[in-house]
DNA sequence: ACCTGAACACCGTTCAAGT
DNA sequence: ACCTGAACACCGTTCAAGT
């Protein structure tokens, strides 16, 4: 007869001793959310996955108080693989190659599991716990991005905060032709490559901001004032070629 | 006592005289549908745009069988305008320019409606009525890299295939950002347009077929096969560096 | 011939009842 | 302290009853 709702295991709080089947459940049930979600993408049901976990649909609400929850859990774990790519990269010798192994790798990240796609998508940006880790992430661009301009084989006016969308534009073609061709997204990175080499056209708008990044992923209305810069653009365009 | 269903209007069949209320009727839900799919994306619940259009739920089912359908009449009417800006952009004297015209207001459009993004993400490209648009669109994309290859002011090894992957990328970022910075798809489409210029590094992959396109929108499983190349990229792309 | 809204199936979420 | 499944709310879809 309870009739205060007990609050499930918080996300960020760790677990001060959860009784061992209670653990071992919750373990089972974020595996069988990262399976499900990754082959299945992001509207899989929650008893199937309950199912697959071998709980029952109240079980996993007791661990995780929505889908979203448990949805942001396997990904904070996805999160903490891009990251350990991330360090790997920046121990490469080369600074060319640390930028296209962080480019080329976060596609087939992409590629292999389809709820990357959900991070833009659903508001999962806006939880502390994510921003935390993309902010860790976003200093290892830095670093990456930093040592490629040093060495004079990156364009001086690209910054760091634009490689998330680099690294989106690529991995969305990367998962969307995981099966059919999955070596098509190399194709685009080699284009963007191309372009991101020194002594090309001026970029046409200011750089985005750590401010810019957040408060993209956090959009819900639509803009309708952009149309004006265009035809300035294309002139632009233009006249720096042939 | 109706014991057979009545099927409801084909969306190829031309309207053979429907009387007027229904006439009226269905273009009212039509206009609430591209509006509140624009603004809201494909998401708004099927009976807010009937409360919006003025009529009851069981007369938007009428008029298109199934939600799937009405989210398909507003996207046939969408690419009929891509369809004329392509038409416009083809009559561009410079060759150039009609190719940044191509990607730059495709991507504004993507900007200003939110369900274009449903076009990978749903199954609308197994629609008949919507290949035959797309086909159109790709022989447009055909005549614009035709004539920029022609003219020697893009890379030969690029084909019409190509321009949805790049149209689409530059297009994602430019919804997402149309709030917070309208004009930020600019820096990536600046960055694209160098590495389409001639004399790029190779690509690394097959040009993709009409058939790849096709069979990349029904994709629902995911691969695994596609970590093996990523090294050759690497070094491929390595050693043209610096 | 067309419109309508109550009714149905499905899915995320809750909670009283169990151990 | 934790697990469970029936019950609830919500949304896409149907259909018997209206005009």
């Amino acid at each position: 007869m309870s009739t205060v709702k007990q609050p499930p295991v918080e996300a960020g709080t760790e677990h001060r001793a959860l009784r061992a089947d209670a653990r071992r459940n919750r373990a089972r049930i974020l595996d069988a959310a990262a399976l499900a979600f990754a082959e299945g993408g992001i509207d899989v049901g929650v008893a199937e996955i309950a199912r697959r976990a071998g709980v029952g649909t109240g079980t996993l609400f007791r661990h995780f108080a929505t889908k979203h929850d448990l949805l942001l859990a396997v990904m904070l774990d996805r999160s903490t693989e891009m990251r350990e790519m991330l360090r790997a990269a920046q121990e490469e010798p080369d600074p060319w190659t640390a930028l296209v192994r962080v480019l080329s790798e976060s596609a087939l990240m992409q590629a292999r599991d389809r709820c990357f796609k959900a991070l833009k998508t659903s508001e999962l940006m806006d939880e502390p716990a994510m921003r935390e880790i993309s902010e860790e992430l976003f200093a290892g661009f830095g670093t990456i991005v930093d040592r490629a301009k040093a060495a004079g084989v990156l364009r001086e006016d690209v910054v760091p905060e634009d490689l998330p969308q680099l690294t989106d534009a690529i991995g969305n073609v990367a998962a969307q032709w995981s099966t059919v061709r999955p070596d098509l997204w190399q194709r685009y990175l080699v284009i963007i490559l191309d372009g991101l080499r020194p002594g090309g056209s001026p970029l046409g708008a200011v750089a985005p901001t750590m401010e810019d990044l957040y408060a993209g992923f956090g959009c819900a209305a639509v803009g309708a004032a952009a149309s004006a810069s265009c035809v300035d653009l294309i002139d632009r365009s233009a006249s720096t070629a042939s």
